[in-house]
Order: C-alpha cells, then structure tokens, then sequence
RNA sequence: GCCUCUGUAGCUCAGUUGGUAGAGCAGGGGACUGAAAAUCCCCGUGUCAUUGGUUCAAUUCCGAUCGGAGGCA
C-alpha cells in the first residue's frame, strides 16, 4: 500500500497553499488532479500555481498538453498512476491536489477504465436523436443504465450507448469491471469548505478580478483564437467570447463569469460531500492560514504514523 | 405646498372581480465511471410598507401615516 495525501475542494477554497505547505513538511511532491490546468498557455483562468506558489515544490500534471489535444479521465488515471509510482520510489510522498472530482476518485479508488476509446462519429450520428429516442435504444441493451438516465441528459445516455456499441459490455457491466483490481493507495483525504459559503464567494469573485488584472482578457483572446478540444469547457474564456465578439458589455461578461464560477465551486461541493472517509477543515475556523495549515500538519502526521484507522473515520 | 403614480420572495416585477400569492433572475440541494471547469435533475411562506376602518373574511376596498418616482407651482 501507498500512502498519500489528498487535498480537495471548491475552487478558490486554498488548496494550492494548503498542499504545498503539506509537501514543505512532509517531504512531498504534488500530482495535481485538475481536468484544466494540464494545459499549456491556460494558466491564469485556471489559477494554475505559479512558480511563487509551487515554491520549489515539484508540480506534476500541470502545463503539459496543447489546448488542442483531447484528454480524458482515463488518460488522467494511466498518467497519474505513474507518477505517484515515481514519487513514491524516491521515498517522497504523493499529495494529489485538485478539484476535478471524478479524476481524484478514479485515481483513488483505481478505477479501470473499458479497452474501447471515443467514437467521434458514433457520437456524432446519435446525437441527432432525441433524448427519449436514444433512452429506448439503451433500454434494450442496459435497462438498469437507462433507467438511471434523464432523458435531457443525452451527453450521458450517448456515452452509454457508445460502450456497448464499440466494446460489447454495457455500462452497468462495466461499472463492475471496473471495480475488480482494489486500490493501491491508503489515502488521507482533506476537503476544504467554508462555513459561510458567502466567504467562498468573495474570495472567488476577487480573484476573478485579481485574474483580470493579471491579464485573463488577453489570455482569453490568444487562448480562443486557437484549437480548442476539451480545453474549451474552462471557465474564463468561453464567458468573455462575447465580449469579443461584441454581444455583451464586458462588465456583463465578468458577471457571467464570476456567476459561472460560483456555480461550478457548489457543483465540486456536491461531488466532495458524498466522499467517504474525508477529513473537513473550514478555512473559516481558523485565524489564518497557518492554523488551518497546522491542523493538517497534525492529520497527515497521524496519518503516515499509522494511525490510519483514526483518519478514516471523518468526525 | 398641491396633484398623480407606486410600496408583494435577496433583486426585477405579476396577481388576487375580497377567501393570506407566483414568475424570471439570484440562491439552495442532488446526480455523476473515457467531454467532468462539462452534462443533467429537483427546490419558491413572503409581517403582500405601517396603522385604523368597512366586512363573516382585507395583501386586495376606504382613510391616515411613513418610504420611493414623476408632474404642477
């Protein structure tokens, strides 16, 4: 078993700081698990650490694809996976840090994923139908997937039907498939939530404006006028594009964008909420930084102790 | 000072021919297995400004008071 640390939460909730503080004191290294800051030149919107705030810490899977490249959570894992095997070879420890929940709880919890790819025209040719169209064509093959399926939900009910159709397994039988191999890891994981949600919502419209400042609109501008893939769901350039084009004020767009962000931080939320054996902190219970920072300290050293059966029990 | 309009959910406003009210936005909750910063689902009680009166019953009608907007002097 590999021990490792995990710091998750919503955006703008700290955890940069709070991991690198944590390999500062451990001796460790951070695998980011960000479905948005693995890409190069998109590093404002995405609050992508800076080399200040790495502060001599190695940062892997960050800045390293082309916008125009696609990814996937199943190239996240294969890559992550690696890299905490590294880490954990040279006798340092892993901390994952990020807020894509689906990336960190496959990694986690050593998801396999099915042998097929994407079938671009597949996806192409079905979504032509109607939602109820396509929950009919799953029902006669995953009756159980298509039951748990809303019928708005086409991106979903398709991807269903992409399985079967390029692999031979549906979806409910690959769910189990997937869960054969048990995770590796003995994992710590700390979430980070304010008590006020209203605080986290200052803190993530001020560093749209910090972002601003820090020049996101020309970011936006050379970021949008190249090849997009699964780049293009970041938030912080698609709200601006329509101030470019001269739709939108760009004071509306800012709102847009700040709006879009506050909805995203209580999507992660709601992910993080249903995590098992995670540890809350509340930025919001502290002083400052450093008693939160010192809390953790407290958690991960327990934790590499051994006293990993306290840990897993959340209070 | 006088006249007119107006005061309903955090915001913008509907509405009730008198039986205590509903949309949009904001916000909240949830789902999530190869697009996940994406995609999708669910959620509306608020002294109907205050205070008297009429009435079986007033947020609705009448009066007064206090806000707000406009007009005339």
């Amino acid at each position: 078993m590999i021990k490792l640390a995990a710091v998750m939460g919503p955006t703008a909730s700290g955890k940069t700081a709070l991991s690198v503080e944590l390999a500062k004191r451990f001796d460790g290294e951070i695998v980011s698990a960000d479905s948005m800051q693995i890409y190069k030149g998109m590093s404002i919107a995405t609050a992508k650490p800076t080399p200040e705030e790495q502060n001599g810490i190695p940062h892997r899977l960050i800045d390293f694809l082309e916008p125009w490249e696609e990814f996937s959570v199943a190239d996240y894992v294969e890559l992550a996976h690696k890299e905490i095997a590294k880490i954990d070879k040279s006798g340092k420890l892993p901390i994952i840090c990020g807020g894509t929940g689906l990336y960190i709880d496959s990694l986690l919890e050593n998801l396999s994923f099915s042998e097929t790819d994407t079938d671009g025209d597949l996806r192409a040719e079905l979504s032509k139908l109607s939602g109820e169209r396509l929950l009919e064509i799953l029902r006669e093959f995953d009756p159980e997937t298509a039951a748990a399926l809303h019928p708005a939900n086409v991106k979903r009910i398709i991807r269903a039907i992409e399985i079967y159709k390029t692999s031979g397994i549906t979806m409910s039988e690959q769910k189990k498939i997937s869960r054969k191999n048990s995770s590796p890891y003995l994992s710590l994981k700390i979430c980070l939530d304010f008590r006020d949600r209203q605080k986290l919502y200052e803190r993530i419209d001020k560093r749209v404006d910090l972002m601003l400042e820090a020049g996101l609109i020309d970011e936006a501008k050379e970021v949008l006028s190249g090849e997009l893939k699964t780049s293009r769901q970041a938030i912080g350039y698609k709200e601006l594009s329509p101030y470019f084009s001269g739709e939108l004020e760009l004071e509306e767009c800012i709102e847009n964008l700040k709006r879009a962000t506050r909805r995203y931080a209580k999507r992660q939320l709601s992910w993080f909420r249903r995590e098992k054996n995670a540890v809350w902190l509340y930025p919001d219970d502290y002083n400052g930084f450093d008693g939160l920072a010192e809390r953790a300290a407290e958690l991960t050293e327990d934790f590499l102790r051994g006293g990993s059966d306290d840990i897993q029990k959340n209070p």
